[in-house]
DNA sequence: CTGTTAGCGCGTTCAA
DNA sequence: TTGAACGCGCTAACAG
């Protein structure tokens, strides 16, 4: 029933060789004469065996593996557009290095938890608060990290845009066209933030707003806002929740996603609102009414982010702590003039 | 500068405990004695040492990881929205287990070679024909697998909908709207796919096309076929190409993702041309007008197929070997009827 | 140049 | 509570 594994040593023993042999044999056939290599993989192929890939990264100390550590649960996660690009971005660096990709779920609900288990080379956040917590256990395991919209002021190599100057251009678009009643919806806060967290794409995202406001003699408390949304059903819920108590000429939303639902809700209740969002998808699923947002390329992150990552695990003293990655405006049609 | 690793051992010097204590202090406090564990916690935590996550794997046997090995190559793989969402639903079930779910990238353009190396305990393919080369390393390396869409005529376990039956109800619906002159656009087939391989899911559909048109009299000599497409690009290209030497009153997709690239075409040249998909993709991002499909859920196989090769892995011998999803038609805006 | 011996990597677990 | 063996392959050092 449970065939037992075929192992080096029974290589070794059915042609003769010694385990080294058979070890050259695979690895560098050039080592020992053409006789014994051939000889060797012939039994080697007679036997079915083929050296075990974790022995084998056990032994050189390896994993042939980048891990992503999902901020938050899979649901949320993968369900998210612009992450997926963002892994796809990762997964093509990997590829062309002969490297797995291994998605990292946060365990008994922790990333820190997650990332103790991690049997990865290095690792890759999305948008996640590095805390304590989790540095400990980096520094411990001598493992490198890259963040992807996370803190960028500290010593955690990062990619990002600049989402405070991309916050402010997306307000100042919507204030140049007129709009004075706007509604903002902003994205969810890193779930698992700790008190101690610097700051997070978010709040640098509140500050770009707030600059645009000021150029306009304006603050926050001129402008609507309610709970924050993710996905296209939270855009939607809180979109018709606060077209229920207002009157808002214009909706900004940090995610094209949430910018969706939006969309729906003034499409059933048949409201000529603007919409402006965030991120840019790619997936040209919905060219037939384009919405105008913020471009920024999930998948430029999770190449950069890759390439970086790959530096530090082989060791390169001088790969950049900081990279910036571009934004632009891109027009659609769903941002209007406000007569 | 190269921070040696704290190992197991340095713990058991620094306690004067045996590298077992220490294993035990970590795993079964209770073998030991209360003042042993903490003395040894004590002083792990002032080494800052953890586990060595590979090594424990290597030790115990397994991976704690599941590995999705990607049918093309990244680009086009992660880009599918449809295998994103089985992805999804793999990853979701390995992190109620504390899995990690590793991508696996074909290595040196072949799925066999990245499964010789692949650290995991468990392969799910998407669409894939498993041939002996695989099937060869599978059984050396005595690595259960499950396989998504893939040739179920076999002794491998496998996870799928019927797609004879699928495809002759997308075909039928079409011809009781009373289109005649209909465009059919496949997928394509397996890229790596060997002469040897057995039916594929797009063999399973043609058959099940055929006998719809059988029962209008009809057959494949009456339809239009061109090039397959995947994606919304290569569907608008060849539409675009179909349009240009002929008139179809229908277009019949494989894959809503190119029924999109379908449905850009007709917009952009105004033509009122019926278009029925297959999938029933999940976003929700294109709710304004809905394509008329063929729906499976993506998701489900995903989480049937990781549930059953959990089954596999823990051993259970009752297993089916065959899980069929049901499918529906699902209808929307886009396929008229035929006046 | 060809081949071997011995030890390593790091935790787990059996027998004592 | 522990010493020693184990899992499996890699490789430094050495001998012919």
């Amino acid at each position: 029933m449970k065939a037992k594994r075929i192992t080096i040593q029974d290589i070794a023993e059915k042609t003769g060789y010694s385990k080294t042999a058979v070890s050259f044999a695979f690895n560098s056939p050039s080592r020992i004469s053409k006789k014994a290599a051939e000889k060797i993989l012939k039994a080697a192929k007679e036997l079915d065996y083929i050296p075990d890939p974790m022995a084998r990264n056990f032994s050189l100390g390896r994993h042939m593996a980048l891990g992503f550590l999902l901020p938050q649960r899979v649901e949320a996660s993968l369900g998210n557009p612009y992450i997926q690009s963002v892994i796809s971005g990762i997964a093509e660096v990997c590829q062309k290095r002969g490297y797995m990709l291994t998605l990292i779920p946060p365990l008994h609900s922790s990333v820190a938890e997650a990332a103790k288990n991690a049997t990865v080379d290095g690792l890759i956040t999305l948008g996640l608060i590095i805390d304590k917590d989790i540095r400990s256990i980096l520094s411990r395991r001598h493992l490198p990290i890259v963040s992807v919209d996370g803190s960028a002021d500290d010593d955690i190599h990062s990619v990002s845009i600049d989402d405070m100057g991309a916050a402010e251009l997306q307000m100042r678009k919507v204030l140049e066209k007129g709009h004075r009643k706007i509604a903002m919806i902003p994205l969810p806060d890193d779930a698992y933030a700790k008190p101690d967290a610097p700051a997070t794409v978010v709040q640098k995202r509140k500050e770009g707003y707030r600059k645009a406001l000021e150029a306009y003699s304006m603050s926050f408390d001129d402008i609507i806002t309610d709970a924050p949304a993710s996905t296209a059903e939270e855009g939607a819920t809180v979109a018709a929740r606060i077209l229920d108590y207002s009157n808002p000429t214009c909706f900004i939303a940090m995610s094209d996603a949430a910018a969706m639902g939006i969309l729906d809700v003034l499409e059933s209740r048949s409201l000529d609102i603007s919409v402006i969002g965030f991120d840019g998808l790619e997936d040209g699923l919905c060219k037939r009414k384009r919405l105008t947002t913020i471009y920024q390329s999930g998948k430029e992150k999770g190449l950069k982010s890759a390439e970086i990552l790959f530096r530090l695990i082989d060791g390169d003293e001088n790969t950049p702590l900081y990279t910036l990655l571009p934004y632009t405006f891109r027009e659609g049609t769903t941002l209007k003039e406000f007569r």
